[in-house]
DNA sequence: TACGTAAACGCAAACGTTTGCAATAACCTT
DNA sequence: AAGGTTATTGCAAACGTTTGCGTTTACGTA
């Protein structure tokens, strides 16, 4: 998997050392295909690994992070992760009912971007960040469900 | 001041009682002015009345939340509360070089809304929620920083 | 290949927040 | 005003996450 190599890469260029506890935090990752919770990171690795500590999943997907390897998204108060997605980075749209997740491109987002930067001079960090909301079928089954 | 006397109101209304606590973290979060974090809210609370718990303050701002006497706001982690602002409810840009906040009419996303529910029939809780960013101050004193 | 050094680890304690529970007290009824 | 009911409290324990620290180990150098 090319992505795998390009992980490994990018560790070593930034002079992060390969450990085994490393590896198999990104195979579990890739593997899991969707977004995955720390918590089942962690039980997955452990049970290839019975001495992984949960402080060593935590450090592993932060550095994976930084290093642009892993994509953060929250999911209900809990943060998931997933491989970066090759066909570029994108927003995540999260339905509180049922926790669906589902991606969005980042063109709709821009518009507003540029507004705040024209009319504030700010610069939002609208990268990698989460929309909770109410998803076209939740909706359509729970019609009571409104915004707080 | 009427805000207060209109919490007092919420509180009666929906059946809950009105406790010597809740009225003394309502009176530092109405004092407070702006936001302010748990952790400032409880060490108040403690210096006025000894024996109050810090789970108590969560359980009472909570349940302000839920009534819509204060506001949430997420700065750098950790949240926030606030009175409800009487001009309207706004969104709050946070810069997370200085950690100021400045606050923002609703209207600039009211356009991103209705363009998820247009084209994904997705409906985004947008009512309160913070976006971080680098503020206009602190982009032009410290250029080097970008989101990540 | 063996050695030295610094990064990364496992463990345990700490953090901020939430929850369970028995004791307390607000408020409705009389 | 006194009593009964039940929401709310304070306390303590648990949760998910982070941090400090002594030990281990990956990796550059000899």
């Amino acid at each position: 998997m090319v992505q795998r190599q390009q992980a490994i890469d990018a560790l070593r260029e930034k002079g992060h050392r390969l450990t085994p506890q490393r590896i198999l935090v990104l195979s579990i990752v890739a593997d899991g295909g969707g977004h995955m919770g720390v918590d089942e990171v962690f039980r997955r690795a452990k049970e290839a690994y019975p001495y992984m500590d949960i402080a060593t999943v935590y450090r592993t997907l932060h550095l994976f992070k930084d290093l642009g390897v892993v994509t953060e998204v929250a999911i209900g108060e809990r943060l998931h992760y997933e491989l970066v997605d090759p066909s570029g980075p994108h927003h995540h749209m999260v339905c509180r009912v049922c926790n669906g997740a589902y991606n969005l491109s980042p063109t709709y987002l821009d518009e507003f971007r540029d507004t705040l930067l024209e009319e504030f001079d700010f610069e939002p960090d609208l990268e990698h960040f989460a929309i909770t909301g109410t998803c076209s079928e939740c909706r359509s089954e729970n019609p009571g469900v409104h915004q707080h």
